[in-house]
DNA sequence: ATGCTGACTATGT
DNA sequence: TACATAGCCAGCA
């Protein structure tokens, strides 16, 4: 190679496309955390920036971004107070996903369970 | 190129 | 259980 040939100073891994990827493969009825869309999307520990990659999402995107949920199986809304959260858990309820007294989703028994041989 | 921002998670106190 | 901290990385000005 050129002395010169060119390298981003960064190397750029992926975008946010990747995530949308993943998120993307979530079944109707199913959700996934999102230190979960991070692993599959081949960027553990990278979980902020699923939530970010989700907030930058354009609205009427086909990416099911309220299929995303935090570990604890709650809804995690943008910095202050937005209405994403309820149109969040509309959206799930409509797909049948139970929302317990607690305002979360049971993971054990919703959590998208994926198999490696998605996509690629 | 540099610096700031931001839907998270795991761990420790 | 609650709070603090560290690690994480793509956009955008």
């Amino acid at each position: 190679m050129t002395p010169r040939d060119r390298q981003p100073a960064a190397r750029p891994r992926g975008s946010y496309a990747d995530f949308y990827r993943v998120v993307a493969q979530i079944p109707v009825g199913r959700v996934a955390t999102y230190g979960q869309v991070a692993t599959l999307a081949d960027r553990p520990g990278a979980a902020r920036q699923v939530g970010y990659a989700l907030a930058a999402l354009p609205a009427g995107s086909d990416v099911p971004w309220h299929r995303v949920v935090n570990a604890r199986g709650e809804i995690s809304a943008r910095a202050g107070t937005t209405p994403f959260a309820r149109i969040q858990r509309d959206l799930l309820l409509s797909e049948g996903v139970v929302f317990d007294a607690n305002h979360r989703i049971d993971l054990e028994t919703y959590r998208w369970e994926s198999s490696v041989e998605n996509s690629k």
